[in-house]
DNA sequence: CCGAAAAGTGGACTGTAGTCCGCTTACAAG
DNA sequence: CTTGTAAGCGGACTACAGTCCACTTTTCGG
């Protein structure tokens, strides 16, 4: 469970841009390296928010301004990696199609490697998944966001193909096929039932498999 | 979203017995019925732990001795109504079984009254999930086990049946189907997604069939 | 009926998330 | 360089969960 974590913060998520304080970009610099720190000694679940402030030498209402809880703080620090596994992911989508692979084994090979990624990265998807189901209204999920529409984009293209049942309900399908893996059921599933990350690839698989065009 | 409040507390859930002092049974009436007004007043999500308190005219620490936190409360009130869901499921599936429904036809019968279930009494669904996947390792949450068990169960006898292809992971299935149903993802997909009830279990009634022998 | 032990009680206390707001600083226009 | 002002900053403050423990009440054996 070692999260992978950025060498370089430069890019990571924020309201950065040209219209950002020098000070402030220090800061959030800082915050980011200091909460890197603290996660990595003493694992994400065992921080707050204050230790986060007082490590980077930082009052509290300078670290909420910039990341409005661990959630958000998570996120900024797996962007750099998320966008690297997105990357990945697109170029391997594309040689598959360049192979002749078909949508649903594409998805299946994007499935798998979404499992492992969600599973070598789970502290910090516990926290942004925390925020992402609170409840209130919050702005979008980007990773979680782009995960559902590359599934829902391959369901669709493999129905087109006639490999999917046409009457199948994609966008709950969808939904559903990404339940298991939220961070604190894939948690669950990990530590308390003991499931490994093949076995759930292996199920998520077989569910997809169901789907089939007899 | 109204949630069904049994109307005699007697036989709810907490660690009552006959070992259980007067004054504590009937502050654990007390509480209950505070806590099942001021849900129904300002809603499950609005309402803390010391409102509940001081609404029975309680210390806090009286309150906390008997519910540790605002899921065991809410399973608590629950309970009357759950055991209720539970035998009429049972009976049902009885009667399925002598009309000769097939394992699987009983269990699309049972997801479809499992989501409306757990749909109907969401809020309280969600304080309940909230702490059995806290993360501490908790009692085990006998709604969730119970319904763990039943589809569990009615899959393994459709595997037998030669219903369902012999070679799937019929744990992993059974974690996997009732994910959707968590607490905060069925709400997310009702009220961010807005899927409806019908549509939810039109979806998982076809990952169910997906696995049918070909 | 009495007294001791067990069970129950209330509310002060601790810890954490997150907000608020008066003060400070960067920086751009003149 | 000066200065107005928007952005940034810090830490006190509020709200809530959950714990602790000195005090009270019940219960039960003798």
């Amino acid at each position: 469970m070692e999260p992978i974590i950025p060498l370089d913060f430069s890019t990571a998520a924020g309201q950065e841009g040209p219209g950002e304080r020098r000070d402030a970009a220090e800061n959030r610099q800082l915050l980011l390296r200091a909460a890197a720190d603290l996660f990595d000694q003493v694992g994400v679940a065992a921080v707050n928010m204050a230790d986060i402030a007082k490590r980077a030498n930082v009052g509290k209402g300078t670290l909420y301004r910039r990341f409005a809880n661990k959630g958000e703080l998570s996120h900024a620090l797996l962007d750099e990696s998320f966008r690297q596994f997105q990357n990945q992911q697109l170029a391997s989508l594309r040689d598959l199609t360049a192979e002749g692979r078909s949508p649903l084994e594409q998805l299946e090979y994007f499935l798998e490697k979404l499992v492992a990624y969600r599973d070598r990265n789970l502290d910090l998807m516990i926290e942004i998944d925390r925020i992402t189901f609170s409840g209130k209204i919050v702005n979008v999920n980007i990773p979680h966001f782009w995960e559902q529409m590359t599934i829902r984009g391959l369901l669709l293209q493999a129905q087109k193909a006639g490999e999917l049942r046409t009457e199948l309900d994609i966008d709950y399908l969808t939904s559903a096929l990404l339940a298991p893996l939220d961070g604190r059921i894939l948690r669950a599933h990990r530590l308390v039932k003991g499931y490994d990350v093949a076995r759930i690839t292996a199920g998520l698989i077989s569910l997809l498999q169901g789907l089939r065009t007899p």
